[in-house]
This record gives structure tokens, sequence and C-alpha cells, in this order.
DNA sequence: TTTTAATACTAAATCGGTTAACTGTAAATA
DNA sequence: TATTTACAGTTAACCGATTTAGTATTAAAA
């Protein structure tokens, strides 16, 4: 087990201060006149004996801690894994390594880990915030911090954030169900009061009232248990069994639904029409496909990136927050659902 | 933007020396005979003032950084989302944090993560290997690193490893599909050298031969993008028409399997039976729903991180590695298959 | 000839903690 | 009375980098 090297072993080595040293490897022997021949030397020997700083102790030095924190909602939700993928690797050709962590929506974990992100000198903040987190947020911010939000943004909250258009994507879904002739066309959706959740819930509602049609709006109340979720879903298909159509708010909603309807013996979209709100795997290859609400992730994930880390290359930039609204894609599947 | 407490600010605010505030905060009060007096003095000043220790100052004393590095294939692949989301959750617990990364199973890829894992003096790493890796693991284990291993592991390397019962799982797959009167029945997978993928085949071979059908084995090359695994996928399903039933040997690649079938009109399991390995929505929805091997995801993130935090708590142990091997669920969903 | 400037580096402070070794006093023991 | 022991802390070195301020030498300018 050889133990490490340090800058000192390399200084003591080649008869030079570790001062030198470090100028050196940090690209600055230019401006700090070490000639050419010494440059040459100190290289040579650190790539052969495959010297490499000790990053904690930089950090220390220097604040800076290479690293983003990144907080989804669940990182084993699909939209959120997709996103959390894309951004790592975005990340890491950059030289920035994530720690990431799910909130589970919960403010005071959130919290928590912001604490402990902050404990370990992230350089800059990515996340879907909870409710209720708006003042840690603008704490971050007050200190300097760099922070991103996606997916929905604290409307009091005066940083950077990358989401789409929640309003029109589900008012294009609902508008696009009336078409095709259904008249009983339900919302159901997870209980919140971010963004993201309102506007999608007001598309909704601002389609159904401009055809004068009735708006059903079924609120679950969010959880980890799926079983807890399923629960509400089967009362709420008891208790409307007149409904010809479903807009789902999320993949997760919408994929529990999908097997309460298969519990209860209802198809997909013969007895009842069915659009989610995010797309994949499941919805594709559901027999027949269900039209999804895709979003735009390796778009959503290069934003976010982007913006990131242009505010971490220019901390002292005061440009004002950039907020990037980017459109969903309506993917039809069964253009031929009622008529 | 208040500059953040350091232990000499609050040294000086209370006229005490920083050593005695380290070992109060390290609960050494006691054995350093601290007055008691004191200590609470300290404690109620410290809540007080919401001091935190640096721990990057910490760790570059100490060694230790309270960090787990995870390196999985692909985190947005719903297996191994849902195994890092478990591993979050016991790691956070327990105080320590999670970087992960996606290898890809790319040999240098991982060389290079976990050379930046090294740098960041992570305290253990959990890892699902890619092929090729055993010299770095070896070099790793060396250094007095805890490694645990999941999902396959690396013969020749002896360290602590979580798997399934692979070879079990695919002869009892396989003989399920014999005992519901299929003759013809192909086992597609991805090509690989894997421990876990090599027992997989050899399940299903063992099965086949046992009852003296053919065996048909279609590797594919794992790609990152999906439509280059579908292609060879399109080309099989022409090349082999008589095939009856499929065990395929991935989540990943049986989503892209049942996308092909979609696309060529083969109805699962009417046209062909299937059973994929590792389960997940897509096949508990797909209509009718497709058998799988459900690995016990839970199981398996419980094991690797208690292995892990035993081995962090007893660095010096040198018990003998554990080889810790899980049951799988044969998830039968169409009972009415053929006969 | 003296002053200034450029060259090529280095010493020491610093980041914020931990920890081995030590100090000074009072009470207990030899 | 002289020596230990217990008590309640403190001093200073250290982890491994970065960075400010400075030094010694030579060359150019005044």
């Amino acid at each position: 087990m050889k133990k490490k090297l340090s800058i000192v072993d390399i200084a003591n080595e080649l008869n030079v201060s570790k001062t030198t040293i470090s100028f050196i490897l940090n690209g600055r022997a230019q401006e700090k006149r070490i000639s050419n021949e010494l440059v040459e030397r100190v290289m040579k020997y650190v790539a052969e004996v495959g010297y490499k700083p000790n990053s904690l102790a930089k950090s220390l030095r220097t604040g800076k801690s290479n690293t983003i924190g990144l907080m989804v909602e669940d990182i084993s939700n699909p939209f959120f894994a997709s996103i959390a993928r894309l951004i790592e690797d975005r990340a890491y050709k950059n030289g920035y390594k994530i720690i990431y962590c799910s909130t589970d929506n919960d403010t005071s974990k959130t919290q928590d880990l912001i604490g402990m992100f902050r404990d370990r000198h992230v350089d800059g903040y990515i996340m879907a915030p909870p409710e209720g987190i708006e003042e840690d947020i603008e704490s971050l911010i007050k200190d300097g911090m760099p922070v991103v939000l996606f997916d929905r943004h604290l409307p009091g909250v005066k940083t950077d954030f990358i989401e789409i258009d929640n309003l029109f994507s589900t008012y294009n879904a609902t508008k696009h169900l009336i078409e095709q002739g259904f008249k009983n066309i339900a919302f159901v959706t997870f209980a919140s009061h971010q963004t993201q959740m309102v506007d999608r819930v007001k598309g909704y509602e601002d389609a159904v009232k401009s055809d004068g049609l009735k708006s059903t709006v079924k609120e679950i109340v969010f959880n980890q248990d799926e079983e807890q979720i399923m629960v509400p879903l089967r009362d709420f298909f008891k208790e409307n069994p007149n409904i010809d159509a479903i807009l789902f708010g999320t993949n997760h909603i919408g994929t529990c639904g999908l097997k309460v309807m298969n519990e209860l013996g209802k198809k997909a979209p013969t007895d009842i029409a069915v659009i989610s709100f995010d797309d994949y795997d499941v919805f594709k290859l559901h027999s027949p496909p269900v039209t999804a609400i895709a979003q735009p992730v390796e778009a959503i994930a290069d934003n976010v990136i982007t913006v990131l880390l242009e505010k971490l290359n220019d901390r002292s930039s005061s440009a004002k927050p950039q907020s990037i609204v980017l459109k969903t894609d309506l993917r039809i599947r069964n253009s031929s659902l009622k008529k």
C-alpha cells in the first residue's frame, strides 16, 4: 500500500519549492515566469509518478469543490432518472461531480439535504424544489450560491429556472380529447401547489370550460407507497362511472391509473381514453399504446447544466435570472379513438 | 452574506482553546476530562449560533469523507435506479452521502471514475463492475478501501459481493416455458462475459438440453442508443421464424424486444411467449402482462449497504469476503399460455 | 554609477479542523 | 516532606494544497 504522493514529495524530489510546483500545475507558470526548462522537468516527473493533487486540500483552500448538488423528487422515477443521467454526463465532461439525492417532495428532508450540501461546499445547486422551501433557497442565493431550478419554480424567488409549458401542454391534450368527441374528461393528478401542477390543472380547466364541458379534477396525496396511491384511484373510478376520458398529471400517477384500470377490467382507450403526462416505455408499449405528453428531457438537462455552468464561470454576473420555458410534444398514439 | 463560523470563532468567543471545542464536539469530553460545566456552555453556544464543522477540513485531517462512491451500469435503467434509491436512503440514515455515476459498462470510463472517487477520498465503493476492471479493483482493495460488488462479481478478485442466483433463475424460467409446451425457446441477451450473463446463458442452456431441445442464443452488443439494439433484434425475428418462446436476459433488452415484436405485429404471448429478466412496470402493464424474473431489489440494496457499513466500521477486519446469493421470484403472469 | 525593472523563484501564512504531547494546580500517597 | 496521580484544560504540529508577499540575481535605464 504505497502512500499517496503529496506536493511536498514532488517538491523535495525535484529540489524545488512546492509553491513553484503548485503554480506550474495550475497553469500559472507563464504568469509567474517559471522557466520552460523547469516547467518541463516538473511536468515530466508528475506524469511519471502519476501525481494527482489532493482535491480535499484544494477545496479547503480555494473554497471550490467541483461538485454540484442535484436534488430531484425521486431518483427512481424514470423522468428524473433520465434527466439525472444526462446532467451527470455533462457535468463530468466539465470536470464536475454530482452528489444527488431524492427529496420525496418533503420540505424538512430537503432542508436537511441543503444543509448537507452546504456543509460539503457544493459549488452549485440543481433542484426540483418542494413546496415551502422558498426561504432556504433565498438564503442560498443571498450567500452567492448558484441555484438552478427545473421542472417547476418558486414564484417569489428570483433565480434561474428551466421548465416546460405546462399550461399549454394539458390544454392541448385536453383539446385533443375533446376533438375526438369525448365529453366527460377527468384530470387526475397529485395534490400540489407547485407551479407545474397548478398550470397543468389550469390548462385542463381552460380547455374543458372553453367547450362548455364539466371539469372533474381528482387530486391524490403524494405517497412513496404505490398502494396508497391506488386506493383513492379505485374510489375515483367507482364514484365516476360516466367518465369517458382521463388525463393523468404525471407518469407515476398515469402508471398507477393504468394498473387500477387493469384491475377493474377497464380497457384504455375503448372503455376510457387515456393521456398521461411524461412519456416513457410503459406508455409506448401498452397495447394499445397510450398517448402521452413527452417532455424534452435532453433539452431540459442541457439547458439546466448550461445555465448552471454559466453562473459557475461568472459568479459576479448579476445578469437577471433566466426563465426558460420549453415545448412539449403530444405523442398521439391512437388516432382512431372514438370520433 | 454572513461568513461561516469556524471553530476558532467559537473558541475565541468562549475564551477556550479550539482543541477543547473539538474534543467536546467529537464526544471526547469525558475521556479528555473536560468539566460538564464547560461542555454545557460550549454545546449551548454552538447550538445557538448553529455552528457546523467544515467537513472538508475534517476529511483532510482524518482521511474520512463520509462519502460512498456508487457506480452502476446506467442510473436511468429502472433496475439500477431503484437500487440506487434504496442505497441512498440507507446511506443518508447512516451519515453517508452518495456520489454516483454510470459506467456504461465501459472499462476505461470506469477507470477514470475510480480515479475521481479515489481523488475525492470516498470511504467505500459500491459497484456493478464492467469487464476488465479486475486490476483496478484489486489495487483499491490492496490500498485498504472497502469495496462491495453487486449484480455480478469478478471471479479472480477476493471481495464481498451480493448477487442473485442467475443460473437457477433462467433455468427455472426456461423449465417453466418447457412445461407450458414450448419447443423452440430462444434466449436473447447482451453479449457479455460478466458472471451474471454467463450464468444466465448457462441456466437457459442447461434447461433446454435437459429436455433435448435446441438451444438458440442471440447475443446483442450493448449500446446506449436503443435503435442500435433494435436493429439486430429485427434480424433475429426474421431469421428465426419458428421460435415460439423467448427469454430475454435483461429488462432493457426485454423492453426493446417487445417494441420490435410490436413493430412486426407479433403478439406476446399468442404468437411468441415471452419471459424477461428484471420485473418492472412495463411488464406488469403489458397486455397481456409479461412473465418476469423479479430480482429482490430491496434485499440486494439492504445487503449491499449492510456489508459495506460493516467493513467501514471495522476496517482492520480481515474476515474473509462474503458472497451473498439471493433468490429471485418468477412472476408468472400468463398461466394460460399454450398447453 | 545608482536606480529601476525584469527574471525566476521561495518562505510563510492560510483554509478549518484533529490530535499527540504538554502544563499547572491541587489532592493523595509514600 | 517529596513524589504521584488526577484534573482541566492548552500548545503546537499536522493534513495538502493555494496564495501573498518577498528575495536574490542580472539586465536595462537614468
